[in-house]
DNA sequence: CATAATCTGGAACGAGCATTTCAGTTATCG
DNA sequence: CGATAACTGAAATGCTCGTTCCAGATTATG
């Protein structure tokens, strides 16, 4: 019972995290383990090791790029002037896409619990904001929320595949927002 | 000079494309050379000689299924009510997209000469009915007209990603449409 | 109908990748 | 310091796929 990690090897798994999570946010990269295990300096087998698997790897690299996007979700969540709170965090949230293009494509498909739980809570910030809006009579009730939250969702994730920049990102967010508006 | 493909040749290349084509409308196969094979009752090496590769193929089968879309949308491009027919068209192709939810996927990176210029038509359509909606009225100006239809393309493509129904095209286009309305 | 060119199927090949293995190294503990 | 257990790196393994090969079948031609 008397066996803790031996010392490099907390060391190694951070050098693989940290190079799992630093070539995430470069673009038309392969992110392949050779590759993530040469940028840490480690061997291929070290790095599948470090986690239990390459999938493991990638869902811890992505949550700890995604846990201060929940904390900031929640935060602005607790605003009372809920529309611009959403605005503000879509657009934090779309500019986090964009920049970490590859988290996404490179996630789907594969068993990711803690990124999952992290994106269910960006879903319930998504929908307390827009809850607080309705009551506020600035988002339109008249559609189901959970589509709401789901356009919301994809159009996030739509801006990062489009390669967008600061502007784009506002062009998209102005259409969005006026489209949850209340229909008059 | 006097050798036109033999006819079986011209036959297997047909059935290639269909099996092809039909597996693009079945979600969760995997669309491997051995599946069209076999779903054409072929040899793997005659699926790939038929059109010089499996991209080629891909390629070709998709495009076989966009033509129709794309004549649709030259023909409501000439509509003189231009908002109601983008909403039409934006709907088939949601439908479409959905429908065929594997086509985007399976293009995804790869050279589709065919797919691409075809999709190039489907948003000159789309700016073309933008663009009547402005001159009418109905269509917001405040904003850069290549966003819009990157907008209203991803949105087309996040409506099949998130394995929607028709009630929740409709919702989609609800929002999406209320967003490119004049802001008053 | 015979000959030659073309085409076919499916086995063999090769490339790309995650994972396992194992001989050698290194940390930990008495 | 020495023994032992843990860890490491890189080669080997195994798997998935697209593509190529080729002996045999099929079609066109005169």
């Amino acid at each position: 019972m008397s066996t803790p990690s031996r010392a490099d090897a907390v060391r190694n798994r951070q050098l693989a995290l940290d190079a799992a999570t630093a070539l995430l946010a470069e673009p038309d990269t392969a992110l392949t383990v050779e590759v993530i295990a040469r940028k840490a300096g480690l061997g291929a087998g070290t790095v599948v090791r470090a986690f239990g698997g390459k999938d493991a790897l990638l869902d811890a690299a992505v949550a700890g790029l995604l846990r201060p996007v929940v904390a900031r979700g929640r935060e602005l969540a607790a605003s009372n002037e809920p529309v611009r709170a959403l605005r503000t965090f879509l657009g934090e949230l779309m500019a986090f896409q964009a920049a970490h293009h590859a988290a996404g494509d490179n996630l789907r498909g594969l068993a990711a619990p803690e990124t999952t739980a992290l994106r269910a809570e960006l879903v319930t910030a998504v929908e307390i904001m827009i809850d607080a809006g309705r009551r506020a009579g600035q988002v339109r009730g008249d559609l189901p929320i959970d589509v709401l939250t789901t356009i919301i969702g994809e159009s996030a994730y739509a801006v990062a595949r489009s390669g967008s920049g600061p502007e784009r990102i506002d062009v998209f967010l102005t259409v969005l927002l006026d489209g949850l508006r209340p229909s008059t």
